[in-house]
DNA sequence: TAGAAATGTATGATGAATAATACATTTAGT
DNA sequence: ACTAAATGTATTATTCATCATACATTTCTA
């Protein structure tokens, strides 16, 4: 039992605090080292009784992201980052190739469809007009990071079986359909986990997710590829290298790289 | 009292559902029109009884998200989506400038304080050398949708003073300083709202937000400036363009524009 | 014109989480 | 050695949310 996620916090006022604390250690706004503060000072902050800030105190503790001492406080553990994978923004094909070989992806829907408004309008379908839709997991070493919903035009899903998404990237995919893909738009924002995706990324319902959305279009313009993913912000995260660019006048940043990406899969003092 | 943030949920578990389709809502999940599921298999779904159910979705008609009608259900409302800034990811220079002109600052906190280890390791400090702390939130018509909580080395910041900070882009002081900025490293992820964010950016507790973490160095490599910026998804995101480029065998994306960035406030009841 | 599927309304029982309080114990600092 | 500030332990009361259940009402559809 590594890292067994249950973490029984007994009412919701104690598991909502578990949950703040979690966070605020998982994404470093609290140092490893530093002390939180006191149970009163919470029991304060929080208006809820001391009982209950203990509870929530004593699940991290649990959880192994804390130790506890009396007369000391609580101090927030060094955390033994599960081995996180750290992408650029243009995280496209060079090293998506890469991770494939290295993650497992497990197919849970696949199906034909009616497209939603938002997915016909982003891809510029007829109304009318069916797509493929699948929801895909890509785990890391069994560790699930990546929730991907994707949506294809049919006439282009037609050129790959269900089979195929699991071994290989839909990227590749569609090029090998002989799709010419030629733009892209990413949009990066946050989301609460919901029950399915709590589940299937194995994180409590209420935990936050990096949301990506991204629609590709081909030569013509017209709509390949709708993704929608989602990601544990505590296994992955998005990285983008900017340098200085232009004269004088007109400076302005420059994203860097593209062909040279990496993933770094720096993975930590796993315990 | 167009958006009364209050929103009155009774308890614990009423008011998690509460946030969770909330969440789903705004991000677009669930798209307007769209009829949610039933009293019943929501009761199911998150296995509490049907008057939690109705409390969350009585709050969520009082937040104006949602319709609801007897023997139809409850519908999803087109959200007069607040004005809502889209930044390119290297949205520095160009568009920070117009961007300041259009949105006010309040500064929360400032002062110069002994720096956290992170922030010493990634500015690259000796160790005792202080930083100058300041916190702004920054707000587009009078709504707030971003957090920025910034260290700058006390060298540095000796060059501007509190005053500026309100008025002028960070960025631009540090320019005007002198410093010669050439590198960057930004990092993107997702968290959720703690006590004080939540205050500051009025939303829920518990809320998720777009995290962004910037690093710049000047031209030896010396750290210029730390930022930790925190974003409401529903008034600000991210996007990135990037178009196809290289050849045959090496082919990858390259991420579009730089000096072409624009801020797109496309105000609400567009759709 | 039924019938099914929604939401609206009402009520009483139950209980688990929470609060309030008191006291013990460990540790660091003065 | 004293004090302050932590956590550890225990007990009791109570309340508020939650559950379970029943029935009414509106709407669409077959």
């Amino acid at each position: 039992m590594t890292s067994a996620e249950p973490a029984a916090v007994g009412g919701m006022k104690a598991h909502r605090i578990f949950l703040l604390l979690k966070d605020a250690i998982m994404s470093g706004r609290i140092e490893p080292g530093q002390k939180l503060p006191g149970e009163l000072k919470l029991a304060e902050q929080h208006k809820v009784s001391r009982v209950t800030v203990r509870r929530a105190l004593q699940a991290l503790r649990e959880a192994g992201l804390v130790a506890r001492r009396p007369g000391i406080g609580t101090i927030v553990l060094e955390q033994p980052l599960d081995a996180r994978l750290t992408a650029s923004v243009s995280n496209l094909l060079p090293n998506m190739v890469r991770m494939s070989e290295a993650s497992d992806v497990k197919l849970l829907e696949f199906g034909y469809v009616e497209p939603t408004g938002v997915v016909r309008e982003r891809l510029g379908l007829a109304s009318g007009e069916r797509v493929q839709r699948s929801i895909r997991v890509r785990s890391m070493n069994g560790k699930p990071f990546s929730h991907l919903v994707t949506h294809v035009p049919a006439r282009i899903a037609l050129n790959y079986n269900e089979a195929d998404l699991a071994d290989t990237p839909l990227f590749v995919l569609l090029e090998r359909s002989g799709v010419q893909v030629s733009q892209a738009t990413q949009t990066i924002s946050a989301v609460l986990a919901d029950q399915d995706v709590a589940q299937a990324l194995e994180v409590a319902v209420g935990s936050p997710l990096i949301a990506l959305t991204r629609v590709v279009c081909d030569q013509d313009g017209r709509g390949v590829e709708h993704l929608d993913a989602l990601y544990r912000p505590d296994r992955y995260r998005f990285q983008i290298e900017l340098s200085r660019a232009g004269d004088e006048a007109a400076r302005y940043w420059e994203p860097m790289g593209g062909a040279n990406d990496e993933v770094e899969p720096r993975d930590a003092g796993e315990h």
